[in-house]
Order: C-alpha cells, then sequence, then structure tokens
RNA sequence: GGCGGUGUAGCUCAGGUGGUUAGAGCGACGGUCUCAUAAUCCGUAGGUCGUUGGUUCGAGUCCAACCGCCGCCA
C-alpha cells in the first residue's frame, strides 16, 4: 500500500499582495511535498487564500469595490506568483468559494449537535480591528493585539465551549510530543492551556463579510473557525463527493507562521474533537522573515516582493536561499546582499560549478560518455573516500531534511559537493588526460565516473529543494527526466558506463557585481504602482515612494517660495497632515525630550518619535486624536525609526502643545 | 508582572550526561592549480565563550544574582 502524505499551507489573508515571507513558507511546504512524491508518497499539497473578514470588507470598500471583486483579484495574484515559481500544489481553497462554506457550515452543524456551541452574550472590551473579545476592563482599553483603543459592546453571540477541552488538548501533547514543533512553541501552547482555557466566541454580527451561522443568518461564522476549516473543505468535507476527505485526513502536516500557533494547537484540534473528526498528526511553526534585521512592514516600505528575484536569479536561488540561510523555526534575515553571496559561494562556485567541470571532462576525454575503468588497479583509496562520504550524505542528509532541518540538510549536502571538488583537484585527472597509455585512461576513467555519480546523488537529493536546475544537471547527466527518479533507491553505482551526456551548458551563471542593483531597483520601482494598486491603504498611496526611500529617489526641490515669503496652494498640498490616534506611548531611553508613539493612521500603524516629553506624560497620550506629518522621510532618532511628525504649537520658551480638534473626526482623514 | 527561551570568532551558527591547545561555514588576507562559471584547492585569522559570584581537582558546559535580547501569557 502506498502511503499518503497530506500537507497544507496556512491560508494567506488577502489584505496584501503576496511577499516573499508568503513565499517562504510555500517554498517549504513544496519542498516536502516535492520530496514526498519522489518517495513514492501519493502526496497532496493544499494552499489557498483567507478571504472573509472585516478587514477586507473594509479595505474593498475603501477602495470602491465589491469585496467579491476585491478579493478575487488579490487571491489570483497569489496564483499567478505561485505557477511562476513553479510551486506544486494540488488544490487551491478560498474561502469565500461555495465549496468551502458549505463544508464550514456543515462543521458548525456538527459541532452544534455534539452540544458544543451554546448562545450567551457578550458585554466588554472589543477591538474591531482584530476581531477581538478583550479581556480587559474601562471603556477605550487598549487591544493587546495592535493596541488600538477597544470599544465597549453588548451583544449576543454564538459560543464554543472550548474550555470542556483542555484536559484532553493536554493529554494529546503529552502522548505527541511531535504534535507541535519547535519545541519552543510547544512550551508556549502548553502554558497557554494550562493556565486555563475559556469558552471560545464564534460568530460575529457586526459585519457581514463572512460565512452566514446555519439558521441564524444574522451573524457571520468567526473568520478562525471559517479559515481553520479550509483544511478539510477543501478535501470536499461537507460536500456529496467527500473521497479526497476519506482517503487524505488527518493532515500529516500543517506548517503555519509562528503568529497563528495558538489557533492551530489549541482552536483547531478543539473544534475538530468536537465534531468528532481526526486529528492532524503534526503541526510545524516556522520562524519570520525579517527585511535585514526588521520586520517586514507597509510603513517601513521594506517589503521584498519575490518577483525581482525570479526575474533576476531564478526561482531556484530564492528557494535554496530561503532553505538554506534560515534556521527553520527561527527568525531569519533575507537581504540581497545575502542572497548574491550564498548564491554565488554555493550555487555558482560549488554545485554549477562541480557539474560544469565534471561533464567538461567527460566531454573531452571521452567523447561525452560515461566511463568506467578497464582495470581494477585504477582503483585508490580516494574514490572509495568519496563512495563512503556519498553513501553517509545520503542517509544524513535525507534524516534531517526529514525532521525538516533544512539548512543543516543542505549543510550537509553541501559538504559532498566540497569533497568532491577536492577529489578532482587532489587526482588531477587533466593530468591524467595527457597520458595516452592504458593505465592512465583506466584512472582517469575512475576518476571521471566517481565525480559524475557524486554529482548524480547530490542532484537527486537537493531536487526537492532546487527542482529547475536539478533537472538541467539530470538531463546533462543524460539520464532523461528526473521526475521518474525514485529516491527511496538512491545509492552509489546507479550511473550507468557509456550513459551519453546530454548538452552541457552552466546552470549558476555568477552573479556579478551589478545584480544587487538590478533587483533592488526592480523593488523601488514596484513600489509606486504597487502603493497605487494597493487602494486598501490610502495613507500609503498618498506617501510619494521618495519618502519613504529617500536614498533610491531624489528628493523633490525645496518648496520654491516667493521673494515676500508666500508659498502656492501646490507647495501646501505636498504636505500631507492626516489625524491619526495615539495607541502607545513611552519614554524613549536616555533621551530627556523623546517619546517613542506608535500612532494609528486608519490604515496602518507607524511609530513616530516626538520631542514632547517635556510636556506629556506617556500615558496621559493614549487614545489621543493628533495631526502627524504622514509623508515625511523617515529618520532616526536615538536609534529609532521616526516615520512622520506630530504637529505641535511651539511657543517661545515654552512646553509643546499638542494640536487637537474640537469635534470628533474619523483616523486618516487629511487635513487641507 | 508570570512562564519559557536565548546571549560562543566580523557574520550565521555547532558545541549529549563538566576534563588535554573552544569548533564549522561564509566573509577577509596570503598562496596554489588550470579541468571548470577569475571558479577549485591549501594556509592564516588568536574569540574576557553577556557580567559577577559560587559548586568542583577542573566549567563555554552545573547553581545563583544581574544585564541584554526574544517569545507566550496577564
Amino acid at each position: 500500500m502506498t502511503s499518503r502524505f497530506y500537507i497544507t499551507t496556512p491560508i494567506y489573508y488577502v489584505n496584501a499582495r503576496p511577499h516573499i515571507g508568503h513565499a517562504y513558507t510555500t517554498i517549504a511546504c513544496d519542498t516536502i511535498a516535492r520530496r514526498q512524491r519522489m518517495l513514492g508518497a501519493d502526496t497532496y499539497f493544499l494552499t489557498g487564500t483567507d478571504e472573509h473578514g472585516v478587514h477586507v470588507e473594509r479595505a474593498a470598500l475603501s477602495a470602491g469595490q465589491a469585496p467579491q471583486q476585491w478579493v478575487d483579484e488579490v487571491s489570483s495574484a497569489f496564483r499567478a506568483l505561485w505557477e511562476r515559481m513553479h510551486l506544486t500544489y494540488d488544490d487551491f481553497i478560498r474561502t469565500t468559494s461555495e465549496r468551502h462554506k458549505r463544508g464550514v457550515q456543515q462543521l458548525w452543524r456538527r459541532i452544534r449537535d455534539n452540544g458544543y456551541i451554546y448562545k450567551g452574550s457578550y458585554s466588554g472590551q472589543y477591538c474591531v480591528f482584530d476581531e477581538l473579545y478583550v479581556d480587559a476592563v474601562g471603556a477605550g482599553a487598549p487591544c493587546p493585539e495592535c493596541g488600538r483603543p477597544t470599544e465597549t459592546v453588548h451583544e449576543e453571540n454564538y459560543f464554543f465551549k472550548l474550555s470542556e477541552f483542555s484536559g484532553k488538548l493536554l493529554k494529546l501533547y503529552t502522548e505527541q510530543p511531535d504534535f507541535i514543533r519547535p519545541e519552543t512553541r510547544r512550551n508556549e501552547v502548553l502554558s497557554f492551556v494550562r493556565s486555563g482555557l475559556r469558552d471560545l466566541s464564534i460568530s460575529r454580527s457586526t459585519f457581514t463579510w463572512g460565512v452566514p451561522v446555519p439558521d441564524d443568518a444574522g451573524h457571520v461564522i468567526y473568520v478562525w473557525l471559517d479559515a481553520l476549516s479550509n483544511y478539510i473543505t477543501a478535501l470536499g468535507y461537507g460536500s456529496d463527493d467527500d473521497g479526497k476527505f476519506q482517503k487524505y485526513w488527518p493532515a500529516d502536516l500543517h506548517m503555519i507562521g509562528k503568529e497563528i500557533v495558538r489557533f492551530h494547537c489549541v482552536y483547531w484540534p478543539a473544534f475538530l474533537m468536537a465534531a468528532n473528526l481526526p486529528l492532524p498528526k503534526a503541526i510545524v511553526a516556522h520562524g519570520w522573515l525579517l527585511f535585514e534585521e526588521n520586520k517586514m512592514s507597509k510603513s517601513r516600505g521594506n517589503i521584498v516582493r519575490a518577483e525581482s528575484i525570479l526575474d533576476v536569479l531564478g526561482s531556484d536561488a530564492l528557494r535554496y536561499f530561503l532553505l538554506r540561510e534560515v534556521v527553520f523555526g527561527q527568525d531569519g534575515s533575507f537581504s540581497f546582499d545575502a542572497l548574491v553571496q550564498r548564491y554565488n559561494a554555493d550555487l555558482a562556485n560549488g554545485l554549477g560549478n562541480l557539474a560544469s567541470r565534471t561533464l567538461t571532462m567527460i566531454q573531452r576525454y571521452f567523447h561525452g560518455e560515461i566511463p568506467y575503468p578497464s582495470h581494477a588497479a585504477a582503483r585508490k583509496p580516494a574514490d572509495d573516500e568519496i563512495v563512503a562520504i556519498a553513501e553517509k550524505t545520503i542517509a544524513d542528509y535525507s534524516t534531517l531534511v526529514d525532521q525538516y532541518h533544512f539548512s543543516r540538510a543542505l549543510e550537509c549536502a553541501w559538504s559532498l559537493v566540497a569533497a568532491v571538488n577536492k577529489y578532482i583537484v587532489e587526482t588531477e585527472p587533466w593530468t591524467l588526460g595527457e597520458q595516452q597509455d592504458e593505465m592512465s585512461r583506466s584512472r582517469l576513467a575512475t576518476i571521471l565516473y566517481t565525480s559524475a555519480e557524486a554529482l548524480r546523488i547530490v542532484t537527486a537529493m537537493v531536487h526537492a529543494v532546487i527542482p529547475d536546475a536539478t533537472a538541467r544537471i539530470w538531463a546533462q547527466l543524460g539520464l532523461g527526466d528526473i521526475k521518474k527518479l525514485a529516491l527511496r533507491e538512491l545509492k552509489w553505482g546507479q550511473l550507468r558506463l557509456g550513459t551519453k551526456l546530454g548538452s552541457i551548458e552552466p546552470v549558476f551563471p555568477r552573479a556579478d557585481k551589478m545584480t544587487i542593483e538590478r533587483m533592488q531597483k526592480m523593488e523601488d520601482q514596484q513600489r509606486p504602482t504597487l502603493a497605487t494598486a494597493e487602494k486598501s491603504e490610502p495613507a500609503t498611496q498618498a506617501q510619494p515612494a521618495a519618502a519613504q526611500r529617500p536614498t533610491a529617489t531624489p528628493l523633490p526641490p525645496p518648496a520654491s517660495a516667493s521673494p515676500d515669503g508666500q508659498i502656492s496652494i501646490d507647495d501646501f498640498a505636498k504636505v500631507e497632515l492626516r489625524v491619526a490616534q495615539v495607541k502607545l506611548a513611552e519614554k524613549v531611553k536616555g533621551a530627556d525630550k523623546l517619546l517613542r508613539l506608535e500612532v494609528d493612521l486608519g490604515t496602518e500603524v507607524r511609530q513616530i518619535v516626538a520631542g514632547i516629553a517635556e510636556a506629556y506624560l506617556p500615558e496621559t497620550l493614549i487614545g489621543r486624536k493628533v495631526v502627524v506629518v504622514a509623508n515625511l522621510a523617515p529618520r532616526k532618532l536615538r536609534g529609532l525609526e521616526s516615520n512622520g511628525m506630530i504637529v505641535a504649537a511651539s511657543p517661545e520658551g515654552g512646553k509643546a502643545v499638542l494640536c487637537g480638534f474640537l469635534e470628533d473626526v474619523p483616523l486618516g482623514s487629511r487635513l487641507k
């Protein structure tokens, strides 16, 4: 019986276009899925988009679009990118699809019929932004997720009896220590569950963009219950044809980011238990991909898209970099510099060059046919060493990669590459190539066979990671279609003598100095366009790219003032003043005058460092609406990046007085 | 504030159960070969192993306190 393997990515929220963070998760899953297929497993790889919730509704409205139109666009952007990257997913689920909605409602009914859903009422604080009920006292208390002031609400909701599952969940974590990886996430979940679980509100009635609660159209199902269900609805759960569900569920692996551990490790198993459905076998949480040590964010303007990398270096380069550079499970750092360095050192100089030199010599000395020694005496200890290293590498690599230690696995694979390069230098096949005697020819044949066979083995092993280049090396080795490779049977000596090489060409041409600039330039060019495309972000849209990246684009010339000091209306229009609300304020260490603020512009939260500490205590500012210069170029103060400026009156010799409003104004409103 | 984690060469990290001169990769520098994508290969780099105490014949490796960073929770 063939084994089955069902693997999922999270479904991506369509409030933003795909970037390399999304690509990272999906690449990791694609690698695992490809490997499982090569190992002969009947593999099913699912990804998709999460399209419900108040954020999406809001984004669509502000773009003047119907929600459905909006989500169609963004969802297709994800699929377009995945196609370009040759990601081999088997299905793409959208939460707005009928098949999904039907399945979610079915799951709801099942949980309800089992007695785990009840109608209750909630009065307290609610964060509209995060759709989150907040356990806090006092009107306007800040949301623990985003820091925005919460609203006091009284509403009827459906609740899930999460509190009844503490014991069962703890039993699950104990009996299956590998249910949650890595260990540190497991510890978090354990302490969360041990501290006691409260029932979970699983419906919302304040907006409509969601899946209606069965038999009560006034409510929509909580986005997380909606979203998590995708893992089974995509398999046909709740439909007439649930063959795939029967076949593939439970999932072998849910791959997720560390920010959604709780939903996957606590809520999801509890929902499934309540519905009497089998639980997934494992959940693996990876870390975040940072850009040069910083979190990628819209306000920083440092989100890296995958497109420029694909255009310049190709998808293999990105795949290899992400899996090799980042210790899986931990946060990792992306930079163009590191990408190019890895590319040149490992792919071009390492594997690419090994293929090139080996194949060229076989071409030159043996007319392009894999040679084999005619004399047993031509064999030397160095050859056997390579065989031993190769066999050990096959074993070690597969152990590591099957534990999702991609970085160490690739390091291990490359140790074979290095060993073969060294072997070639030490055995000097080019010297033997000048000799015509039979012994020299035999020795030369041994060396080149050994090199080519080692190359074949590395190529086969890492195919799941760098599929395109390895397919080409495979063809150059004269081995045809790499897809037919049975990885499980991979071992030394399978390369047949006489195999005719294909045409040889470099697979990883070296990247020159201009490479980084080219990618960077593409990113910069893309940003203004994206700002326009992402209509959900009026603040970003209005913000010229020049303001975000002062080094990349020349700054506009200073506003031309007339001799009497007057400016034109156009000059004033360059200053983008907007209403924002302070959600967090704290003193900057070591600075008497500075406060670090986080302000909400309605569409984004950004950090501003303001020199008002002598005039205001931080805690008095929280919740206050202020005026912000939104398109001011970022600047570092005391090591903190300030993205804008708070407008205040500055009397001579007196303390600053913040600008405010007598009437209430919506966040993000522009002053003009 | 509670719980958990973490701090080792310029960078990224290895260093079960304490034991001779603390390791690897990359980068940098010097050298070599020439089959190869100016690639390969060889050599060099002397890091208070966060700080301070303690246990021990002996601690990067155990304990305590402190400092820094991170995560989860409140």
